[in-house]
DNA sequence: TCGGTTTTGACAATCATTATCATTAAGGGC
DNA sequence: GCCCTTAATGATAATGATTGTCAAAACCGA
């Protein structure tokens, strides 16, 4: 059986007040400046965990696993500002049914897509 | 000036005669496996300059970065086999426009898009 | 409270990738 | 073709994120 730990719903409130995408060594620099003795490997298994039960969303940037807290529980992407991390969650039927059509139009089975929008904000971009 | 030199060539070679998307080391250890001597450092240097000259495609898959040489110029993405690797190129409008609306919509500029298909090919399918 | 089991965390280990830097070799000018 | 400048190479060390280890601590049901 699972069992709570206040490690656990420390990562999980770090992960909620953080406003886009987080790796796991900033949650764990995070956590560390606000005086808590988290591990780092704690973060590391409570992020994977989160991730895994799909009340964190994750996406690969740079080398690195970054995640972020995934308010609705249904199947959705992100847009997201290259420059300050502001995430909007997006929800596209049409990307949806265009991965399905395109994966059985070429006979492929198990079909799952990863598609992420970058950009910069309106507070980021130039002019 | 960049220079022409055998060990680009190879790479290059290497990774036109590849079937699906592979990885630097792997590209390196075939290239062993036939006699190459050339380094390992110098297929990642390759492969990153493929690939930002346009004439590779990478992606992030477990952790590291795999590369496929590119036939098309054109920007375009790829359904991929998660068993085998088979990896068909795709060019989809649809996703193209979806892709900057979204964008335009919530006042990002500069958009641009990570778009992916996962499956199970023809050969991997069961059943 | 107690005890079996899970979780933690300090640390070592792993693994892909990058930096270093002395050596090699393009390729332009002669 | 021969030199010479300089970019490219490659053996190796360094980096950095992530995972494995395992004894100690924490959960939680009985
Ligand atoms: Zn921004
Ligand atoms: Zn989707
Ligand atoms: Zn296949
Ligand atoms: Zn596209």
């Amino acid at each position: 059986m699972k069992r709570n730990t206040w490690q656990r719903e420390a990562v999980r409130e770090a992960l909620e007040t953080s406003e886009g995408f987080v790796s796991a060594q900033a949650l764990h620099s995070g956590l560390h400046a606000t005086g808590s003795p988290i591990g780092l490997a704690t973060v590391y298994r409570a992020l994977a965990d989160l991730a895994s039960e799909g009340e964190a969303d994750s996406l690969q940037q740079d080398g690195e696993s970054i995640y972020r807290a995934c308010t609705p529980n249904t199947h959705h992407h992100h847009l997201i500002c290259r420059n300050c991390g502001l995430t909007v969650e997006i929800e596209a039927d049409e990307v949806e049914t265009w991965a399905q059509k395109v994966a059985a139009q070429n006979g492929f089975t198990q079909a799952n897509h990863i598609v992420d929008v970058f950009g910069l904000c309106t507070s980021c971009s130039p002019g």
